[in-house]
DNA sequence: ATGTGGGTTTGATTTAAATCAAGTTGCGAT
DNA sequence: ATCGCAACTTGATTTAAATCAAACCCACAT
């Protein structure tokens, strides 16, 4: 089994569940927190438990023989990360800042006699899961530098953003390397991509860890494929 | 919910489950057989049933705003295609080749009290196809076309080759833009890259629709990430 | 205060794949 | 047979992004 981060922006694999589950067979969830650049847990490690982020922000990674990395999903508070698929995990997964997790042992999940709602919510988040995967397809495959970057800021404005004035501002706690390997990019050309769009007028660097969304309307349109 | 199609070489989306589910109150599975080129279902048409191919090869894709297209996966016989995620599909599915489909309604997963044995399988299924869709995000945004074209080849094979002397034959069923759609590639690169691994002796076209895989040793090792 | 080094930006150059543009090939219809 | 057409291949050129290379900026330790 193997159930890994959901959430609207990730492609991927953070399973947003609503905070519940304190009660039942499933055993007590205990908290545990994790200082920036920690792992919660590395591929090939056994999978026992599934995370609830209280706080702080993950990075799910997958690595591919020579140095090429993959970064699948970041996870921010609100998500779970849990994962089946045999006993375990397919995925690295850091701590990019401090961060808190609630972790549920994940018994519940395996024993058919276990939680039937709980299931339930899986399998919707899994199946939720699976679509904003295609998504993500697309945009590795089919989108610009512009365009990947674009639909970055605008999804990671959405879920992290905070209004200031008429503007939105939002703060990239990853690394440029990070949002590349997640765009399918390099660094540099995230950097040159960022200047563009600033140049643009679409946004601002407060400093190289927060932008400033000056024209949404505009981020969003060339988020989009072009013509 | 959203389960689409899930195996090996697909990133995506078909769902290998062994046949049965002939009983129980999940009403009876009826058969039904499509034309080449027939729609099985289009995106935004209510999701109400569960298909699992019995002969034939299906293609799932995704459209982008203007011409763009992002084929999910392709499904072969064994596979089976579902779709939860809201009521209605996020994808097109069309048969490329003639084929059939016994069709199981899909009220088994969301009625709470339904099978329970169902659920477990459609959630084991969903966890793979994240697995494999996280490989494919690697594919698509890490791999050169070589590599891509070798992958693809070779999960081909492994799903749908048959031994010819030391040799593995391999048909095609689906057309080069087909291909460029699942690879971010253009028709053109797909083209010019089978060449090349016919020049390297790799494999030889005994038409544009069947591949001959002369050396399946060299060819995976091609699709592997280079140094 | 002064290096040291990681992360970021910027610049020059290269390159893989896209695009533009013809040809083939094979097939189904007249 | 041969016409027309769609799918595929091949060639020439362009281009977006990668690569190579050098600064820059800033936090941190000496």
């Amino acid at each position: 089994m193997y159930v890994t981060l959901f959430n609207e922006f990730a492609p991927a694999t953070i399973v947003p569940v609503p905070s519940r589950q304190q009660n039942g067979a499933a055993g007590s969830p205990s908290r545990k927190s994790q200082g920036a650049g920690a792992h919660l847990f590395r591929e090939g490690d056994a999978a026992a438990s599934i995370y609830e982020i209280v706080s702080g922000v993950f990075r799910l990674t997958r690595v591919l023989g020579n140095g090429r990395r993959q970064v699948i999903a970041f996870g921010f508070p609100g998500d779970t990360i849990g994962f089946p698929k045999g006993a375990c995990h397919h995925t690295d997964c850091e701590a990019i800042t401090a961060a808190e997790v609630i972790v549920h042992r994940r018994n519940a999940l395996d024993t058919v006699g276990g939680d039937h709602e709980t299931h339930q919510r899986l399998l919707n988040a899994a199946l939720r899961e699976i679509s904003a995967m295609q998504d993500h397809f697309m945009m590795l495959a089919r989108k610009s530098a512009k365009e990947k970057m674009a639909s970055f800021l605008v999804t990671l404005a959405e879920r992290n953003g905070t209004p200031i004035g008429g503007y939105t501002s939002c703060s990239l706690p990853m690394s440029r390397a990070d949002i590349a390997d997640f765009l399918g990019l390099t660094v540099e050309t995230v950097s040159r991509t960022l200047t563009r769009l600033r140049k643009e007028n679409m946004i601002a660097l407060e400093n190289p860890q927060t932008v400033l969304i000056r024209d949404m309307r505009a981020l969003i349109s060339a988020s989009q494929v072009s013509e």
